[in-house]
DNA sequence: AGCTCCGCAATGCTGCTGCAACCTTGGCAG
DNA sequence: CTGCCAAGGTTGCAGCAGCATTGCGGAGCT
């Protein structure tokens, strides 16, 4: 692991190099902010510590600047300003979070970890089938990226058709998507559904037709 | 913006509520970790808020629980165990953050803020969408840069719907982001804030308009 | 007290949806 | 090749679920 420690105190820096490459932690240090955007730009750090007092200006602004610069790298600041509404400001800076000033090693250690902990995504991914993409967690479609609106039972019966593109779907399984088991049908209406779909598919030019496979189901494809 | 507040005492859960409510935020309330898995395995939640004293055990070991169960929703534990080796502790329990009570609302909602702006949620930016111009983490919005001064309900559900600009937001989705489990509505109470907020962007002349799609949700689209 | 916000309910309206009637297609047997 | 039938396709229609709008009164805030 590997951080960018921006402070102007010498003894204090030392002291916590020294104390980081316990734990097998390797220190660049600076206490300059122009230098420390160069050295970002040059290194991937695993996190940044940022004194809010440095010499050439107020620690904080260093914040935006790497953003804009699309660096995302969590950033700890680490100050004597403690106070709860000084600690607001920081984190509304953009910082992920803020120590104060004295810090025992083992906290400093544990909110770097803990900053380093990255909730990952659970999302369901899109489909993209010809100029449609589809979000089936959230029944988005959208043709060219503008968004197309679908009746609810159309939707559903194109949502089932587009998780298995290119495969057949058995007629039971679209009624079963479309229908739960209290709403029996006693006529053609997956058919009409169908239908309607199709017409409206054609109509927005979205690049896919739906195949019907006599007797078994249907099955949707890019054209 | 949804939070999940695991704490028993009363009066604290229900003054934060009130006080978080304030700032847009929905807030779930339980006093037992038992019901607080449940309920995180129910709702998606942008956080949560730990207590370490509870009375079936101490907090910090519902936090690996919800971690096993795949379940990375930020934790921010708040206690009174204010001392570096408790705060430590906790960290390495996996909480995201820890705040010693007492603590000012405005610092909680400041390290939210900076918990949901981690990687990979980043920092998330504002949203442009016709004249307006919105901040979903503070909840600002703007239209043509003079600010839009809109009731808390139809700001939740504007923001709620800007950040999925162009796509279909579940009615249930809707509902999340406005009210919590304990407030139940026995009407079309959704719908009403909807119409008064087009009124509003039509006066406003904010450039957007709110479709529905018919037994899905709805959608923000410019104009 | 005056104000806004908000839930509720009544009203009117839109267009989805199931149905059924009718048309088209594909497979198969003679 | 032809005729027949079953499966699928299309479309008008009526009913109604879902949505939009608005006034009212209570609650909360200044």
């Amino acid at each position: 692991m590997r951080l960018l420690l921006i402070e102007d105190e010498r003894e204090l820096a030392a002291a916590l190099s020294v104390a980081l490459s316990k734990h097998g932690i390797v220190t660049d240090h600076t206490m300059h902010l122009a230098d420390a955007f160069e050295l970002t730009r040059q290194n991937a750090y695993d996190a940044i510590l940022l004194d809010r007092r440095l010499p050439d200006g107020e620690g904080l602004t260093f914040i935006p600047k790497l953003r804009r610069a699309g660096i995302d790298t969590p950033i700890i600041v680490l100050t004597a300003r403690n106070e709860p509404l000084e600690r607001v400001e920081g984190l509304d800076f953009g910082a992920d979070d803020y120590l104060g000033k004295p810090f025992l090693v083992e906290e400093l250690m544990a909110r770097v970890r803990a900053v380093l902990r990255r909730p990952p995504n659970l999302a369901e991914p899109d489909i993209v089938a010809g100029r449609m993409m589809i979000d089936p967690l959230h029944l988005n479609v959208t043709v060219d990226s503008t968004p197309l609106d679908l009746p609810r039972r159309e939707l559903l019966v194109l949502v089932a058709l587009a998780k298995r593109k290119d495969k057949t779907v058995l007629r039971s399984t679209l009624e079963a998507a479309v229908y739960n088991y209290e709403e029996e049908i006693q006529s053609n209406a997956l058919d009409a559904h169908i239908s309607r779909l199709r017409k409206r598919l054609l109509d927005a030019n979205a690049g896919v037709a739906v195949h019907n496979i006599r007797g078994v189901g249907y099955l949707l494809k890019e054209e």
